[in-house]
RNA sequence: GGGCCUCUAGCUCAUCAGGUAGAGCAUCGGACUUUUAAUCCGACGGGCAGGGUUCGAGUCCCUGGGGGCCCA
């Protein structure tokens, strides 16, 4: 008893008063520095400095100069001031633009009065400084230095000199660090330029046009991929983010551009992995009077040539091997590769994959099959690279049919270090064919499939020539020349999920969120991409003023389906007056009037049932074991108090009640849970968080509820809003209801 | 989606058995006219979030979040 009083008021106060001003003790020294500068008069962001040398150049430009020595040249040179080597009346910098590195020689007998200003600088600074070139006494090229201006006052502190920036999140987050630091990120983004810049330049030596066709797609198609899809409010019509140019490339080859390139962005919906971002940069090319091995021959001129525009040779190091990029390549058929893997290729397809423990749907066709073989055992293993040529017809849907063996088609995929880099096809001219596929593709249901693109097949029967496409993975290959492990070190900026923005804990933050609406709302009105949820928020606004900025703000993650639903909330919401009035005027028809039950009398039931009344529901609350607040209940038409779970059950919830357990006890919402299991009811969500949900929905099987029932089980409750606060929540889960009440897309039980 | 790993000071890393968290760089104060990962003296600064176990948690357990790798 004696000793605590001496220990918990010093070690409270510590973590609390001082901790954040510790924390950001940089930051403020910084500040204060900018401040005093201010003070004085100084522009600490100034608008130009003339500048008459780039650093890279100085050396080229005093050749002889010995150490001691100094010349009458003059320079003026900018950049980042990255070391600071103070030795009393001597100070020491080294100054860094894009060009190079630089010693600057500040000397207090020199510069006078200016040499105390040298304290304004910090490591990080933009500076601009002029002065004689000389070589110290210890041989390094120098500025000695007769001015300076701080051209950028730097307020954030610099990576570490020596170790760099090394956490890979930091470098792909941060990458204006990662280049400030790590001379390895600048090499890289400079290759990757270089190849680019090789690659067009190559390909309009050899007469292809580059152009430039559309991202954003009516119809997917070119690639057996997910897309990512959008919408056009002007237009109300959907778009897909694009997974390949081809089918309007080959649009321009029935138009007569005989070679064709586009460098540029494609999409696909997918996981992210050391080979895969969403975004990724991919080179298509479509060459007349061609066919696939034309193509191989493209490639190889393209990969060689550009290695050896780049790296300097053609021989490369990757990850510990070595490639030889040196024309020509190997070329072997993906079915030879498969059977040299000792696979029967004749055989039993199926047998075969479970043999080698490659796991397949024993429906798919033999090409597929085999396909399946190739990638999961053959191809990481092609390091060298390789032309896989003829792949299965079923899974090559817009490359020509084979000339000699119409199980395979003319396409041909560049395989290097294991990665498939590159593809080419002898192209599908036939329009009729091409429809073939197409529809035996769609009847799959595949979600990569391609929807059948009518237009395409119109430009088509106008007739394509004789026609070689490949397409090139400009990521990848910039791996293999940047020797690089994993795609995210060849873009400059990685998809990663926002740093900022996550998800807390619903119920501790709710207080919290609350307060901060006004300041979202205006956050929210700043930004311009919400323009399309105007229509929507002014019918939440009319309604429920308090909860349109939770709603707006959930919009980006708000499907199609789900956007479909708010609205429809939010317009039963703004109309909820009457039809309030309407079940008032005539109570004795409740069985129209949709009920609500509310289990639970939390923050999240309150808001519930406060927006179920307001949306038409007929609202019952039921009030279990953590009924503290039950009086202070708005919207609730009735509260009963059931602090057992069959007394939920007494309630007689029915085909037209929607039950929203919200309990904060989590045993007592799934107790009623399974007691309510056996009821007719047509929507049962429970509010618990995912594992949770999840350990409760293994119980309800292990009970012997049939799917049908646990179907109808919304756990965890609400769509996936990503709602915070209390209110949030429950503009989530009412949204859920009315998507299964309206039979939304994708919503109904099941 | 599954498995493994990871998150400690602004940065790079320690903390081997749960017992008042250390270093280097950076920052701040001081010394220093040829340094260049300058050096020397001194100072400031920290456990991803939330729960739990415990007399006591950075360390063990659970939930959540970020990231990496492998598999699907």
């Amino acid at each position: 008893m004696s000793e605590t009083p001496e220990i918990t008021p010093s070690t409270d106060r510590a973590p609390d008063d001082q901790a954040p001003e510790h924390a950001a003790d940089v930051l403020k020294a910084r500040r204060a520095k900018l401040q005093a500068l201010q003070a004085a008069g100084e522009d600490a962001f100034k608008v130009k400095f003339e500048r008459t040398h780039l650093i890279g150049d100085i050396p080229a430009l005093v050749p002889n100069l010995e150490p001691g020595g100094e010349t009458k040249l003059h320079v003026r040179v900018g950049g980042r001031l990255m070391a600071f080597r103070r030795q009393g009346k001597l100070v020491f910098a080294d100054l860094v633009d894009a060009s190079g590195r630089i010693q600057l020689l500040a000397q207090a007998n020199r510069l006078g009065e200016r040499f105390n200003r040298l304290d304004d600088l910090d490591i990080g600074d933009w500076v601009g400084v002029w002065g004689s070139v000389i070589r110290t006494k210890r041989g390094e090229l120098s500025v000695a230095v007769e001015g300076f201006d701080i051209l950028t006052k730097g307020l954030r502190p610099l990576p570490e000199k020596w170790h760099g920036l090394k956490d890979v999140e930091g470098r792909y987050r941060q990458r204006y660090l990662d280049l400030i630091a790590n001379p390895e990120a600048r090499a890289v983004m400079q290759t990757r330029s270089a190849a680019i810049a090789f690659i067009r330049s190559w390909l309009m030596d050899r007469g292809f046009i580059e152009v430039e066709t559309p991202m954003l797609q009516p119809v997917h198609g070119g690639a057996l991929a997910k897309p990512f899809s959008t919408y056009h409010e002007a237009l109300n019509m959907h778009l897909y983010l694009r997974v390949a140019p081809e089918l309007y490339l080959k649009r321009l080859v029935v138009g007569g551009v005989e070679r064709v390139f586009e460098i540029n962005r494609n999409f696909r919906n997918e996981g992210v992995s050391v080979r895969h971002n969403p975004e990724f940069t991919m080179l298509e090319a479509y060459q007349a009077f061609a066919d696939y091995h034309d193509m191989a021959e493209l490639l190889e001129g393209l990969v060689s040539e550009a290695s050896l525009a780049t790296t300097g040779g053609m021989k490369v190091p990757y990850q510990g091997d070595t490639l030889d990029l040196t024309p020509p390549f190997r070329r072997a058929r993906l079915v030879d590769l498969v059977r040299e893997d000792g696979v029967d290729v004749e055989g039993d397809l199926v047998a075969e994959c479970d043999r080698l423990g490659v796991k397949v749907d024993p429906g798919w066709p033999w090409g597929k099959l085999l396909l399946e073989l190739y990638e999961k055992k053959v191809e990481r293993n092609l390091m060298q690279p390789t032309f896989v040529m003829d792949y299965p017809k079923e899974v090559s849907p817009l490359a020509r049919t084979h000339r000699s063996d119409p199980r395979f088609t003319e396409h041909l995929d560049l395989v290097v270090a294991g990665m498939e880099v590159g593809v080419a096809y002898s192209e599908l001219t036939d329009p009729i064919d091409q429809r073939r596929r197409f529809e035996a593709q769609s009847e799959d249901r595949d979600h990569e499939a391609h929807q059948v693109d009518e237009d395409f097949l119109k430009a088509l029967e106008y007739g394509m020539p004789p026609t070689g496409g490949l397409g090139f993975g400009i990521d990848r290959f910039l791996m293999v020349l940047a020797d690089q492990p994993s795609i995210r070190e060849v873009i400059l900026f990685p998809a990663m999920r926002p740093e900022e923005g996550v998800p807390q804990q619903a119920e501790g933050k709710a207080e919290t969120a609350s307060k901060d609406k006004p300041a979202i709302i205006e956050e929210l009105k700043a930004a311009d991409d919400l323009k399309a949820a105007d229509d929507l928020k002014a019918a939440i606004q009319s309604a429920i003023p308090e909860l349109a900025a939770a709603v707006v703000a959930a919009m980006p993650e708000i499907g199609t389906a789900g956007r479909r639903a708010a609205d429809s909330a939010a317009r039963r919401a703004a109309g909820a007056p009457s039809a309030k009035a309407d079940h008032r005027t005539a109570p004795h028809s409740p069985e129209q009037i949709p009920q609500l039950l509310v289990v639970g009398t939390g923050k999240v039931a309150s808001a519930l049932a406060c927006l179920g009344e307001r949306s038409g529901f007929h609202v019952r609350v039921a009030a279990g074991p953590d009924a503290y607040s039950v009086g202070e209940f708005e919207g609730a038409d009735e509260v009963i108090v059931t602090p057992e779970p069959h007394d939920v059950e007494a309630l007689r919830p029915d085909a037209s009640t929607y039950v929203a357990i919200c309990s904060e006890v989590n045993e007592f919402a799934e107790e009623v849970l399974q007691t309510l299991m056996p009821s007719e009811v047509p929507y049962l969500g429970v509010m618990l968080k995912k594992g949770k949900a999840a350990a409760a929905f293994k119980r309800l099987g292990k009970l012997g509820f049939d799917e049908q029932k646990i179907s109808r089980v919304h756990m965890p409750i609400g769509l996936a809003l990503r709602s915070q606060s209390p209110e949030e929540i429950a503009i989530s889960i009412l949204a859920e209801i009315v998507a299964i009440r309206r039979g939304a897309e994708g919503y109904g039980a099941g």
